[in-house]
RNA sequence: UCCUGAAUAGCUCAGCUGGUUAGAGCAUCUGACUGUUAAUCAGAGGGUCCGGGGUUCAAGUCCCUGUUCAGGAGCCA
């Protein structure tokens, strides 16, 4: 068998055929015709490329065939590839043959503009507009950013389990299925503990996979199906997790910058804030953070029997929302770290400071531009009598984390990690209004087709 | 779960203090044009005004109710 694909050509690699007869295979991204000129924008995937189709240079057949041609239609065209100032990207194929695959029924996403409803009604077709198109190929750099950064810092892939017995952090909701005679199962909200065991086994390992919150949030930064990447490391302490998840985060911005140059113009993205995130982020304590709040007046609001309340000043051991999170972040342009959390507002596996145990090792680290939490990561309870403590306090399943306690019953170490979000990342650098358009099948509270 | 808002042509929307036969642009179809970039010009077709109830001589418009959706809070990445 020959390998037939390998000779397909590209719209992204059009320039390199300059004045060669190619073939090109598409859709119809828009038509425009002036008679006995017809001008086909084709999309191959790679690129839009202008397709002119002049009467006296087709069959009759082909001719007509070009006129019928309506959005989205499939086809292959063979012509000679030229430069033209007037061609969109510069070159543009002069057609002397086509042949379509199907002509397509009236396509409902016009080039004018839609609603966001209707837009994600039609998630599978969106897709193929720039905008999404951008976006997704962003989002597969990221990916791509992410596993090399780690596969280069001696970080070993180590997948954790989608079904899980119980839930991991005991907070937040889950959702539910049956498993065979064993009961319930849950999908899993976090790689996490399954990667502490890695990290005994491995030193430096991560897991990247799907992870499901059955929060009913409904908000432009929440889906109930998102990937994530978990790296954790032994030995780690939380100044090391801090250094790594900004390296990391540098790591990715660079890439991108490098690698989606076309697709951050198509989304009008603003490179220069970018261009800024060259490490050195700024770090503050908890309590270094609630005193900032308190010297710039931004209160707690809580909501009593559904009335908002502004409780001045803000006071240590509440946790932050929206609202001081984007206070804090006004003054950077960086990511910011704050770590040193209260004890009570954090899960119960993070290590207690054993100089102060109204702390614990944790950290977030906030991004510019509204991007809000990236990433949540900390030092993990080493202690086995500490951690047991606080599974008990908890009312956690003792039997089921017997496993987890294990691995600080033989030969337990200092260790730490993090978990980014992968789609609030795309959002953040892409600049995209709502996370749903940064993952290609959206999972949210209302909507589970397509 | 709570708060707020929305629903009119395939799509995006307009429709005033209730008043004749519900409008526009895009998309579709027909015709004209050799340089279009969301082409232009001429013409055509296209409606359960979200469902139910009520007020009124008269409801797309006002009231009640249900449904669906949106984004904000909480929760988090």
């Amino acid at each position: 068998m020959s390998a037939r694909y390998k000779s397909y050509k590209y719209i992204e690699d059009l320039s390199k055929y300059d004045g060669q007869e190619i073939t090109l295979n598409g859709w119809v991204y828009n038509k425009t015709g002036k008679g006995k000129l017809q001008f086909i924008q084709l999309r191959d995937g790679s690129g839009v490329a202008q397709c002119v189709v002049f009467k006296g240079n087709v069959s009759e057949e082909d001719f007509e065939a070009a006129k019928s041609l309506t959005q989205e239609s499939s086809l292959s065209v063979t012509g000679t590839v030229k430069s033209n100032d007037r061609a969109p990207g510069g070159f543009e194929l002069d057609v002397t043959s086509l042949k379509v695959y199907q002509i397509a029924d009236e396509y409902p996403i016009s080039p004018k503009e839609h609603g966001d409803a209707f837009l994600i009604e039609n998630r599978h077709l969106w897709l193929r507009s720039s905008r999404q198109h951008a976006i997704m190929r962003v989002r597969s750099v990221i990916v791509k950013a992410i596993r090399d950064f780690l596969d280069n810092s001696g970080f070993r892939l180590m997948d954790s389990p989608i079904l899980t017995p119980n839930a991991c952090e005991g907070t937040s909701t889950l959702f539910e299925t049956k498993y065979f005679d064993l009961g319930n199962a849950y999908l899993s909200q976090s790689g996490q503990l399954y990667a502490e065991a890695s990290a005994m086994a491995l030193g430096r390992t991560y897991t990247f996979g799907p992870t499901f919150r059955a929060e009913k949030s409904k908000t432009r930064k929440h889906l109930t199906e998102f990937w994530m990447v978990e790296p954790e490391a032994a030995f780690f302490d939380l100044e090391d997790d801090m250094q790594l998840a900004e390296d990391m985060t540098v790591y990715i911005v660079k890439q991108v910058l490098a690698n989606c140059e076309k697709e951050l113009e198509t989304l009008e993205r603003d490179i220069e804030p970018l261009k800024k995130i060259v490490g050195g982020f700024p770090r503050m304590s908890y309590t270094e953070a609630v005193e900032w709040l308190q010297e710039n007046k931004v209160p707690l609001i809580q909501k009593v029997d559904g009335v908002e309340k502004e409780i001045h000043p803000f006071p240590w051991g509440e946790d932050f929302g929206t609202v001081q999170e984007e206070a804090l972040m006004e003054q950077f342009d960086q990511p910011c770290f704050i770590y040193d959390y209260p004890t009570e507002v954090k899960a119960f596996y993070m290590k207690r400071d054993p100089e102060n145990p109204k702390v614990v090792k944790a950290m977030d680290m906030l991004g510019p531009e509204k991007a809000g939490e990236l990433i949540g990561g900390s030092q993990r309870e080493d202690d086995h009598d500490l951690l047991l403590e606080r599974i008990q306090h908890e009312d956690l399943p003792l039997e089921e984390f017997q496993w987890y306690l294990d691995l600080r019953k033989y030969g337990s170490v200092p260790h730490s990690g993090f978990g980014m979000g992968l789609e609030r990342t795309v959002k953040w650098i892409t600049g995209a209004k709502h996370i749903r358009e940064t993952i290609p099948m959206p999972r949210t509270i209302h909507r589970i087709v397509p």
